[in-house]
DNA sequence: CATTTGACATCTT
DNA sequence: TAAGATGCCAAAT
């Protein structure tokens, strides 16, 4: 197996912790794929339902909204899955970022979540 | 093998 | 804030 890089970014969104959320850009940049958020969407997209090591819910786009269609399963799913970890939606459904946006220690790629809770 | 598409981001109008 | 253009790259057609 090799994948690799795909290997990466699933990595770093199971090292989101609950109630905090990522940009695909940040995912991209820390999965070692800077510039290449889009293929982080494209990753999750192809991700089997079956695997729920990884947090996709988690992951938004920069504007701080769900990137899915709101009236398909996925789209609904993701918004009360976060909203139950302690995620709030404004009006418009977007997410305060600067309060949500979790940020990795620089040299390690989470996998050690043990770090300061808040 | 060429073209299109897509769970995005960023800059410019 | 919105809309258009450009960059990126794997998978589908």
């Amino acid at each position: 197996m090799k994948e690799g890089a795909y290997e990466k970014i699933y990595q770093v969104v199971r090292a989101i912790p609950r109630g905090s959320v990522m940009t695909y850009g940040s995912v991209a940049r820390w999965a070692g794929l800077p510039g290449r958020a889009r293929q982080v969407g494209y990753a999750l997209h192809r991700l089997p339902e079956s695997v729920e090591d990884v947090p996709w819910q988690r992951v938004i786009n920069a504007r701080g909204r769900i990137s899915l269609p709101h009236w398909e399963g996925a789209g609904a799913y993701q918004r009360s899955a976060l909203e139950s970890e302690g995620v709030h939606f404004d009006g418009e459904g977007r997410i305060d970022l600067s309060r949500y946006e979790w940020h990795p220690e620089v040299g390690r790629v989470g996998l050690d979540k043990s770090k300061k809770t808040r």
